[in-house]
Order: structure tokens, then sequence, then C-alpha cells
DNA sequence: CTGTGTGCAAACACTTTGCAGGTGT
DNA sequence: ACACCTGCAAAGTGTTTGCACACAG
């Protein structure tokens, strides 16, 4: 089910601004990453451009949203789920680009394994981004 | 051991020009991952900012290159390794991007497991970039 | 000689910054 | 009332395209 954006922006400590409220519902919505181009386009240019770069930095900064890898360098981001909150986040699921109708989907259930690096590189963060078709194009 | 460049730009069928000897020359150099930026840098202008782009976008039409992910989505190249011919690649390994030195370096000896997908996905590719400090840094 | 690569200029796309005015709490 | 958010303008950065000339094979 899905949160109000009223009061999930509440919940990050966020104040519910026209845009703030436009942007979550967008990602809400769309169930898959977006761009600040995609969110442009979805919104029809209701907000100033600048506005959506900003609405996301602070939605980053909050813990609201997560980035997800793109091979083309064009950031998306999605929300975080049920376990991540303000401080506490949990991103090693993977997420998949599919090639044929472009979206970019958090696989919650897949998890990225655990990898054993050579001696002395300590890692700190990872992200799996798997191409391929998805279910709804696959048919 | 480094292969002469024009003998690779050979083996690849790109003309052995300025521009490309000192691009693929600059990978075999660093020994790690370039953006378009690093190169320019690098060359420190000798060439035109247009020709390296093109450049690179010839090396990885050819094959002589893969995209590694960046998480700031500035994408960098990497030269592809001896499993890897202008047909059949091999690109399953790690990146590993270090937030202290900034450096993206491929871990060929770290390969990527293989991840069981939701039922209908078909994967195409993957990449998997992992953040943290380095062997150098670490000290 | 021929087709491809290069440089320059310009266009295009993406993102950030500064500032004045508007709005949520 | 105050701090924070927004819109507009402008600048900064990254990438692509068109065209005339140069060069590798």
């Amino acid at each position: 089910m899905t949160i109000k954006p009223e009061i999930q922006l509440d919940q990050f400590g966020l104040r519910s601004t026209g845009s703030r409220i436009a942007v979550l519902a967008a990602f809400q919505n769309a169930g898959y990453a977006l761009s600040q181009g995609d969110i442009e386009q979805t919104l029809s240019s209701q907000f100033d451009r600048v506005t959506i770069y900003r609405t996301l930095k602070s939605f980053l900064a909050s813990g609201l949203l997560h980035k997800v890898l793109d091979d083309q360098g064009s950031i998306k981001y999605a929300l975080c789920q049920d376990m991540c909150h303000q401080d506490t986040h949990q991103h090693d699921h993977v997420h998949f680009k599919c090639t044929q109708c472009g979206q970019t989907t958090c696989l919650e259930t897949v998890h990225i394994p655990q990898i054993i690096l050579p001696e002395n590189f300590i890692k700190q963060e990872s992200n799996l981004l798997i191409q391929g078709v998805c279910r709804g194009c696959n048919s």
C-alpha cells in the first residue's frame, strides 16, 4: 500500500509543498526509477526544472530516495523501501534495466551476494545493475 | 605486458592515427578507468575534445574498451582484457571505486556471482560497482 | 585516390548558483 | 515571524552535429 505523500514527507522531516508532494506521488505511481527528466515530463512542467533538482537533492539527503545507476550515465532515483528510515538504510538489492521498455526497477527480493575482495580492499557500498528483458516485455 | 598501440589498433580493425595511439596509450599507462575528461587532462589538450569523444566511441564499438559505471553518472571506460576480442567479450568482473583517491579499477580476479532473477526476467549484461577504500589508500 | 578521421564552430542537453519574492509551520 | 522553498535568469559543464580539410591505407 501507498502512504499519503504528506505523511511520508513529515516522517522524513520535510515540509509539505506542492512540488514535493507531486514528485513523491510521481515515484509512488511509477513504481520504477525516475530521472530528473522523467519527472519533469510526468509533471508536464508544472514545476520549474530547478525546483525538481532541488527536490530530488533534499529527498536524497533525507533518505527518502536512493540513487540508481544507469549505463548511460543518467542518474536515476528510486524510493527507499520499508527497511529504510531516515538513518538506517538497506540497499543491497539488485537494479534491473530493461533494454526494451527502458524501465529500471528495484528487485527488492534479489540481494547482492557477498563478494570477497582482494586483501586490503574495504567495501562500503555496492551497486549491481543488471540489464536484459523484464517480465513485462518478455512475452 | 603491454601491446604496442599501433598493433592493438590494427587487431581491432582501427586505423592508426595520432589521437587514437595517444588515447590508447593513456589507458595502458593509467591502469584504471578513465572518463573523457580524464583523458583530455592526461593528454593536456593535445587533441580536440570532440576527437576524444569520437575516439572513445569508435573504441567502444570495436570492442577495445568497455564501459564502467560511476556513482556520479560520469561514464568511464576501461581496456578490455585478454579474454576479449572483437566479438567475444568477457566482462563479468567487478569494478571498484575508491572514495579516497577516486580511482576506479577493474578487479579482474573478482567475478560477479550468478544471480537468480525472478521468473521471466532475462539477463543480458551486468555491472557491479563496489565503492570503498582501495589497497593503496588503506594504509 | 578514396574513405575515414580531425579540428573548429556551434548547437544542444544537463546541472548548479544567486537572488528576490512566496509559503509552510 | 522566520526559515525555508520556489521561480527566473544566468552561468557552468558535458556531449553531439555539420562541415571543410587532412591523412592513412
